[in-house]
DNA sequence: ATCCCGAGGG
DNA sequence: CCCTCTGGAT
């Protein structure tokens, strides 16, 4: 993809979604910060059904180390990884209290630094919580990345420093949310409503398509 | 490279 | 049945 297609790759994502969003529900950044770490392999569907069911007893570092594993445990059950998800998810309230004053940290250092938070899931804290253009690719701007030729790449932060180096200023901070949106509802994994896509002219693959069928 | 791991869709 | 879902730790 060239620069002229970027551009217009994401003006017309923005045209159709001038401010999106994260699908996750939080009310405060410990929230989020919860919501997020227990979104790995999970959809956000899943993830909200659970966490309104933890929020509603507990949604504060010492209320959930009150709950203990098998009280945490039981609210998150039903997502996939849930047991590592609580363990890492007690010893980030621990951490959080000892060191941080109960408080979600901002540097991506210390963020990282917690118990089943790495650096997708810092990526989505600072960018959701705190506005910054990070980039946190996940398994959906990993896929887009790839296939449109955006942002090609074989590793995760590969994709990630291609779209920093990529995606124009203006879009960046919510480049972010348009990706995985796209990549969720458009551009999904086995198979992609290309036919249906707003950015198939801008897109290496959608434009394969149209050049097989001509 | 491998493990973790439930729900939903095809 | 198989694949996918806002990954991280070992």
């Amino acid at each position: 993809m060239n620069a002229a297609q970027i551009e217009r790759f994401f003006a017309t994502l923005k045209a159709a979604n001038p401010a999106p969003q994260t699908e996750l529900e939080f009310s405060s950044v410990f929230e989020l910060l919860t919501a997020v770490l227990l979104s790995a392999q999970a959809t956000d569907v899943g993830v909200n059904k659970a966490t309104k069911r933890l929020f509603a007893v507990a949604n504060t570092p010492a209320q959930i180390l009150a709950l203990g594993t098998e009280g945490l445990e039981s609210h998150i059950k039903t997502i996939g990884l849930y047991r590592s998800k609580a363990r890492h998810l007690l010893q980030t309230c621990r951490i959080l209290i000892d060191r941080h004053g109960g408080e979600v940290p901002r540097s991506r250092e210390a963020l990282e630094a917690l118990p089943g938070v790495g650096r997708k899931t810092a990526n989505v804290v600072l960018n959701v919580a705190f506005g910054e253009p990070t980039m946190a690719v996940d398994t959906h701007i990993f896929r887009v990345g790839n296939r449109t030729g955006l942002a090609p790449g074989k590793t995760p932060l590969a994709v990630e420093l291609g779209l920093l180096k990529r995606v124009p200023a203006a879009y960046l901070v919510d480049a972010h949310h348009w990706l995985i949106l796209h990549g969720r509802y458009v551009c999904q994994a086995r198979k992609p409503l290309c036919s249906a896509c707003a950015v198939a002219d801008e897109c290496d693959h959608g434009r394969q398509l149209k050049s097989a069928a001509a």
